[in-house]
DNA sequence: CAAATTTGTGACAGAAATGTTACAACGCGA
DNA sequence: TCGCGTTGTAACATTTCTGTCACAAATTTG
């Protein structure tokens, strides 16, 4: 999916930097550091990270108070940014939500874990500009020509199946259930049966061709779900 | 999935609440009843409903009026609305919508309609828990995508697996005996052979492999046990 | 140790979910 | 109006899942 993702991280700690970068560079990820929070302001504005691993307490500023300072900010305001604390305080969290913090996690974290989250929080954040043009696996997207494409050659796609298939590939990896489709899909308040999703996925999957129609994978009693990751 | 939600219907018509009940009693939901605004207001302080369905016209108190004042009380303010209208007038649908209303469905209305907005709303409405990725040596469980992985390869599992393994990496190191898995899993009122349990243990034992079938731990004359201690 | 109890395991038929096809209705431009 | 593409639904086909059973293996009891 397009080119790494810029992942600040931001901890006093050398060595704490050191195992997440790693883990993030494994992942595919490319690293920024910042050991205190002015230079990690400073980073963020200037290379504008995908994600931000902010330590909860350092000396100087701490991570809750530059959190805030981003969010304030029209330029960083939606940079998604990720909580490393050592304290499970309930307390803490709800500050930290308030703060528009995205996610969560309590030291000490497994390195999988981490990478984990932060996908999930790149999947649920990524809002992916409307007229963006989307690429998966050779499969393209075009919002601004209303067309979609693999290897050069245009799909032949009915208008449902070209919200349908946009829907997907603006949400992926996520099990979506017939009736949310429905609301996504074809919007809120039409009254269609759960099972013409079905047809239309089927249709859409048609479309796709074997070359990508693994894309769409059926999830046994809960509905469809668009990854590239196979099942 | 929890109780039956409320739903409160508002109209001065007993034939159409009595149409209405029917509808949503037949869908699952329990109705309460109010042929005028007072009576209205009095139950929904007294029940809080899930949801009103509010006729535009009545004698006395208009239920436009009344939609107003739900709004403006906070112990009110969030219940979800439908205004029922037997007017398509467009100003009357801006009025209803810069009230609060959630929706608004023109009579005459198929009862499946009504019940297909009416569920929509509700999804709109209520947000769901924020479901966080669970992490155990390795074995990592997805709520988002509906996916449940080791070593970055997902597991092949049934819906009942998969429920299975989320209420136990949700619910570790504690013993079920095979009633409250029944309970939990299945949940409540399902009448299958206590034996069953063991069957999809042994199915999730099975796709869990050599590496992490450790984790189901046999609890002797009790049920079952979920931990990364070893016994 | 033998009997009794409990749990593991593989097979299987019925049930449930999903895939697939056909078709009638609809909207729309020619 | 006709023809065409699209859409939702029903009907049928296929796949997958589920619950039970019968028997094996393991553990406890006497």
């Amino acid at each position: 999916m397009g080119s790494a993702k810029k992942i600040l991280i931001v901890d006093d700690e050398s060595s704490i930097r050191q195992m997440i970068a790693v883990a993030l560079e494994m992942a595919g990820f490319h690293c920024l550091e910042a050991d205190n929070a002015h230079l990690a302001h400073q980073i963020i504005i200037d290379q504008q990270p995908d994600m931000v691993l902010l330590d909860w307490m350092m000396p100087k500023m701490s991570g809750i108070e530059l959190a805030r300072r981003l969010r304030s900010d029209a330029l960083t305001a939606d940079i998604p940014i990720i909580m490393l604390t050592a304290r499970d305080d309930e307390d803490h969290k709800v500050h930290g939500l308030e703060a528009g913090i995205d996610d969560y996690i309590t030291k000490p974290f497994s390195p999988r874990e981490l990478v984990a989250r932060l996908k999930s929080v790149l999947r649920r954040v990524t809002p992916k500009g409307v007229d963006q043009i989307v690429e998966v696996d050779q499969l393209i997207l075009d919002p601004i020509s209303h067309r979609a494409s693999a290897e050069g050659s245009t799909l032949d796609l009915g208008p449902t199946e070209y919200r349908l298939l946009q829907f997907f590939m603006t949400h992926q990896d996520r099990a979506y259930s017939r009736t949310q489709l429905l609301d996504m899909v074809w919007g809120g308040n039409v009254y269609v049966e759960e099972r013409t999703v079905d047809v239309h996925i089927r249709r859409l999957r048609k479309a796709l061709g074997e070359r990508h129609e693994y894309l769409i994978q059926t999830v046994r009693g809960t509905g469809y779900r668009f990854s590239t990751q196979t099942q």
